[in-house]
DNA sequence: TAAAAAAAGAACTAAAGTAGAACATTTATA
DNA sequence: TATAAATGTTCTACTTTAGTTCTTTTTTTA
């Protein structure tokens, strides 16, 4: 294979037949390859004509011809390549993700899931986070969609208009706008064909707050 | 079987050669393969010039060429990428914010401003991405509110039903679905208060696609 | 724990790159 | 076609970079 010099050269050789039409003379390689004496050009060119990448046609000047040029990786694989090197820094923040919402298990019960998510460090300041998939359409008006990933923040108390992670009973885990009236609680769906369930305080208690929603397409 | 750190000497020479048209030095490989002596380098090439995976020119420096790539990668080097790969499920990925979308101004337009957002490397392995804030109303059926962020991929083309950037005129940009009828372009809202906008194929092209949607709340 | 393998380091050799000048050849044009 | 201008070749001398070989040290493993 080639040095780097005679890599640019040949580079550079190869780009001004495709572009001029004709060859640099080796003033013009000079030059372009960053040195100030053409016996150093013609020294990488007799080793490009070595090693087979360039044939010069006898007795004529500005006569060189490219035979073959390395051949490279798509770019797109390359900047893959480099995005994975940088994404490989930029370790961001990991929530457990603690399967899905809807009916059922509080989110405890299912608590031992391994499964971790990353999320953009801005979601996650402060506290405890974890995420759930939201099953259902419940929340649908306030643009949560089944399938959606919502980002909690643990929490035991809620204000009024929140969007919560709420455990019914002690055994169902639901997500609905939290609103405490006198002595109810009332759990919003957002969603015209769900009604709100009306609780004793003694019924039901915050798991989390909603901080974010995370929604991928295919 | 080649020894690990003959594999991956073997696959640096590769790559380098591929991705940098030229061959790496000694000094080179060494920080490569993480040996802190030519002589090791030396070592090892002198393996696989044995075993036939390279090829030198003899007295030549940077003249190495890969005859070949062994079907098998070694244990630890399987055990190596297993390891990366989690690595990149909990790393995130930077991609510009260039503003908002709604009405106005195509996205090359804003394309100099220099906000970043950190998104969940999973969402964006392959292609071109870029954000852009989601504002008004017209997609909220697909639970794409206002202010919501839209993670695109750049794209030139895309499929029916597809929800892409639109850049109508060369100088609105808008987020709908995309409809390709006979001999127009329909860009359909999520929302029933608005209208389908019907437009000749030259009124309008796709600048990307959605592929994730992101929701912060406070 | 002794033998073998791998790695580090130093000293050395070789190749690549730089520079300038003189000279040879090709090309353009008067 | 003679000549000047442009281009290419060769030579010497030197610097930097690259590769080799050998000895010593460290690590592995039988």
């Amino acid at each position: 294979m080639l040095t780097p010099k005679q890599y640019k050269l040949l580079m550079f050789i190869d780009n001004t037949i495709k572009e001029k039409g004709c060859c640099p003379s080796y003033e013009e390689m000079k030059e372009a390859v960053g040195i100030k004496s053409k016996s150093g050009i013609h020294a990488l060119i007799e080793e490009l004509i070595e090693r087979e990448f360039v044939r010069k046609i006898p007795h004529k000047a500005r006569a060189l011809e490219v035979v073959r040029i390395p051949r490279f990786k798509p770019k797109d694989i390359i900047e893959e390549e480099k995005k994975i090197k940088l994404a490989l820094q930029n370790s961001s923040a990991q929530i457990p993700l603690y399967g899905k919402i809807a009916a059922g298990t509080p989110i405890e019960a299912i608590a031992y899931e391994n499964d971790t998510l990353s999320v953009p460090f801005d979601m996650v300041e402060r506290g405890e986070f974890y995420a759930l998939q939201v099953e259902g359409e419940s929340m649908i008006e306030a643009g949560i969609m089944d399938g959606d990933i919502a980002v909690i923040k643990r929490s035991n108390v809620a204000e009024n208009g929140q969007i919560v992670v709420a455990l019914v009973e002690e055994s169902e885990a639901t997500l609905k706008v939290w609103r405490k009236k006198k002595d109810e609680i009332w759990l919003e769906p957002c969603n015209k064909d769900y009604e709100t369930r009306k609780l004793h305080p003694s019924q039901v208690r915050v798991q989390g707050i909603l901080r974010g929603i995370m929604r991928k397409y295919h």
